[in-house]
RNA sequence: GACCCAUUAGCUCAGGCGGUAGAGCACUUGACUUUUAAUCAAGGUGUCCGGGGUUCGAGUCCCCGAUGGGUCACCA
């Protein structure tokens, strides 16, 4: 659209011509409402309320975003909104003097205002600030949504997250035990000697996870560049190069589909530590979630979709094949065979390709019946072989390997490896998952002789765990959707019409 | 990707069997110096998501498309 047409088209609103006009008729008298560069504040809403016994008849200087105007002829209401809640503002003709009074009565809900005044308490009791003098200090030229039901539509809650976070308090909230989340991981982890990283999200190779990735262009060296998919494969460079505990919290890019639990591009947090094997992962998993618990939280038990979730020590930990067999009957670690285990799968029910192997066949009837089943915190240990490319191989069965997945709701929490650490191994998984890939399946991982060659150089046993962050956050915020704990998720554009 | 549902005023929502669109909030004007979903009086809201079709007549029925939500599939 062409300026003036925006200019027009806005201008068609009513609502939206009122306040321009309103804009207007300020400048004109000289009063630029987008010329102020900093206003001086010596209080916020919570804290005039929280210290109402010293405040008491102080001045103080608040600032906020008018949420609602009771207009009682030469002495008016209104109530201003900033980071930490709302307070009530009295504004009377006698105080600020009649042509203040009149630019009061002219301002909109949604504009942003700074105030001198003192504090004190309505016949009614609400804590409240006696305006001495106010400024305008942003006009706001677009109506609010509605004061009593807030903005409920999800499109454009998720597309104007701004007014989302504006109209309905509990969003707010959401994100800032989000960041309390973070901020707990980071200190758990701090306290205990790991070393924040930060490796590559451009990458000439994505590997480290079963995922499509994003393809993007890199013009100076003239070759297509992949957006990361794990951050994996780098910090485990790291365990090479001598660092002993390492982990990154960043962002993670997958291109596949969009639903309730899956965000195109979505947190992950990964650590590493040299000496470790997954037992330790399962230990620390174990502290580092309940440690954020009782930080963010203060308790164990919580409660999600409607469904107690008691995170008290210790977490059930099971087999993968005893999972199984808990859960259909069968038991999984006697079949020997391809052929055994997909004619089984079957019976049971679950399609099989006649390509998949005993592991694949496993873990398809694990899926299918069991995981549903989590709710309660499990611990699912030793993963088939197949689906494992990057974890040591277990000592019983060589076709298993040393990696746990943690459950909580039916949903995969976190992910865990002894890791591999036998080159000649790796390069071998490798193949394995460059024939899968020439096969057709594009998840399968990607070759990378770099990551192989840096492993010949000699990695310690390692243990390693990465955790979904954005799943944590909607397990400790009681959220339906990834959605509502990303800020901006990924939307399609509107087509303009 | 498949299927189901939704889309009506700035926002939240009603609109029976097809007869030309409503409420509340917000907004405008007026009254009101302790209200708080303030109150009282009066007033204007509109690309009924877009495009076709059926019909004398479509917000309503049919088809195509857009966006969103949900379920399933895949993935974390």
């Amino acid at each position: 659209m062409e300026r003036d047409d925006i200019i027009q088209y806005q201008e068609d609103n009513e609502l939206i011509a009122i306040r321009r006009n309103k804009l207007e008729a300020l400048m004109a008298k000289g009063l630029n409402p987008f010329s102020r560069k900093k206003y001086q504040v010596t209080h916020n809403s919570k804290e005039v309320k929280e210290q109402f016994e010293s405040l008491d008849g102080c001045e103080v200087s608040i600032a906020g975003r008018i949420m609602a105007k009771r207009g009682h002829g030469k002495a008016s209401f209104c109530d201003i909104m900033d980071e930490l809640g709302k307070i009530q503002l009295y504004v009377k003709m006698d105080e600020v003097g009649p042509e203040a009074y009149e630019l009061f009565r002219d301002l909109d809900i949604g504009d942003i205002l700074g105030v001198i005044g003192t504090v004190f308490k309505t016949h009614s009791g609400e804590i409240s600030v006696k305006v001495k003098t106010f400024e305008l200090l942003a006009k706001s030229l677009r109506p609010l949504p509605e004061k009593w039901h807030g903005l409920q539509d999800p499109d454009l809650r998720y597309r104007q997250r701004y007014l989302d976070l504006i109209m309905n308090d509990k969003v707010k909230e959401t994100f800032v035990t989000r960041s309390r989340i973070i901020k707990a991981m980071r200190n758990f982890l701090d306290a205990r000697g790991y070393l924040e990283v930060e490796t590559p999200v451009l990458q000439t190779t994505a590997g480290g996870a079963a995922a499509r990735p994003f393809i993007t262009h890199h013009n100076a060296l003239d070759i297509d560049m992949y957006l990361r998919i794990a951050t994996e494969l780098h910090l485990k460079r790291l365990i090479i190069g001598g660092f002993e505990k390492v982990y990154e919290i960043g962002r993670i890019f997958r291109n596949e589909g969009m639903d309730i639990k899956h965000n195109p591009e979505f947190t992950t947090i990964e650590l590493y530590e040299a000496y470790c094997d997954y037992h330790d992962m399962m230990d620390l998993t174990e502290r580092l979630i309940t440690y954020i618990a009782q930080e963010v939280l203060g308790t164990l038990k919580i409660t999600y979709q409607g469904q107690e979730i008691d995170l008290t020590l210790p977490w059930r930990r099971m087999r993968m094949v005893d999972a199984i067999k808990e859960f259909t009957g069968e038991d999984f670690q006697a079949v020997s065979s391809d052929d055994q285990a997909r004619a089984l799968a079957r019976r049971l029910g679950v399609e099989i390709k006649d390509s998949d192997t005993r592991g694949n066949v496993i873990n398809a009837v694990f899926e299918t019946f069991v995981e549903k089943h989590l709710v309660q915190p499990t611990f699912i240990l030793d993963y088939p072989i197949e689906v494992s490319p990057l974890a040591k191989r277990t000592d019983y069965d060589p076709m298993m390997t040393e990696r746990f997945e943690l459950f909580i709701t039916g949903r995969e929490m976190a992910n865990a490896f002894s890791e591999l650490n036998d080159p000649l191994d790796q390069r071998q998984r490798f193949i394995m998952q460059a024939k899968q890939r020439a096969a057709g399946d594009e998840e399968a991982h990607m070759m990378d002789e770099d990551f192989v060659m840096a492993m010949e150089y000699g990695m310690p046993p390692t243990g390693g765990l990465g955790i979904g962050v954005d799943r944590l956050v909607m397990l400790f915020t009681d959220s339906y959707s990834i959605r509502d704990v990303i800020l901006f998720p990924t939307m399609r554009p509107k087509t303009s019409q």
